[in-house]
DNA sequence: ATTAAATTCCCCACTATTCCCCACTTTCCC
DNA sequence: GGGAAAGTGGGGAATAGTGGGGAATTTAAT
């Protein structure tokens, strides 16, 4: 099972493509077919799951019983700010417009693999976000998450 | 299995009929032949559905007991306002006047693409509902429906 | 029954956006 | 150093979105 890991910048054009890091594209699993959905994250960013990751995300949702007010709630809401897209044969990705907006992404864009899916930041947004995080919060975290429970799966 | 996601909005003209979003027309099934149901939503907007997942909609409520005047009045209530639509050869629906009327769409619709059925809302409508769910309330549900076991806290 | 009015639908036309392809520069690797 | 791959930019074709005219069908009225 491949992952993605390690943090590359590139810039994005006048249209809003940015090219997609080689590195991850090595390692998309081939069922991506090198396809993606790209949608609105907690934080301001914005995910970017591979075709074959992103049907685990939609099988979850899937369970959610529609013909209940609070089920209809959280699809639309998470639904809604999610496009699927794929790589033009430069290997880049367009980012939608609202989405660019919403993440703050305006000229330059940074990729961070994060196991199954990939985050896009804009370096300002980043920035901000790392501000909250100091070394020392950053261990409590880590202990928080990985000491005590099983993390490990599979 | 595809599913419609993404939000689109597109303007009515004057004879009542709008552009059906090209990323959703092209996550239709082609069992859906361009056809669809369109219904009074429960919120204040419309339900469209394509006509293959309308077909399981049926099914479920052909299970309900007609018997019960409870049920006859689930029934009733919901197809009565319901109707056939197909997309005209540019790729339009027109929405019938009186559901218009019901969701308040008048000059501009937002498609909301939520799974195996697509919304359809008056902008002011819209932003009514979303008034109603902040952000950290979606934050809850978020986690809620995607699941994950850490033990967060930021 | 015939005409008038209204609605539906089919077609055409214009504009904006998206997508596809080509070209160039830089970096990486042998 | 040379070749291949990666990253960047732009031009042109195709598609999407929008609006409106007019024929055909339906509804209503005389």
């Amino acid at each position: 099972m491949p992952s993605f890991k390690g943090e590359y910048e590139h810039s994005v054009d006048n249209k809003g493509r940015v090219a997609f890091p080689a590195k991850l594209r090595k390692a998309l699993s081939p069922d991506a077919q090198e396809r993606f959905t790209i949608l609105r994250g907690i934080e301001p960013c914005l995910y970017l799951y591979p075709n074959d990751e992103w049907e685990l995300v939609e099988n979850k949702l899937s369970e959610i019983n529609s013909f209940s007010r609070q089920g209809r709630k959280v699809k639309r809401q998470f639904l809604r700010y999610a496009e699927d897209l794929s790589l033009d044969k430069q290997n880049r990705i367009p980012i939608p417009s609202h989405l660019a907006e919403y993440a703050g992404i305006d000229g330059t864009a940074i990729f961070i693999g994060s196991g199954e899916r990939i985050e896009v930041w804009s370096p300002q947004k980043l920035e901000e976000e790392d501000a909250l995080l100091s070394a020392d919060a950053y261990e409590d975290l880590f202990e928080n998450v990985m000491g005590g429970s099983d993390a490990e799966g599979d």
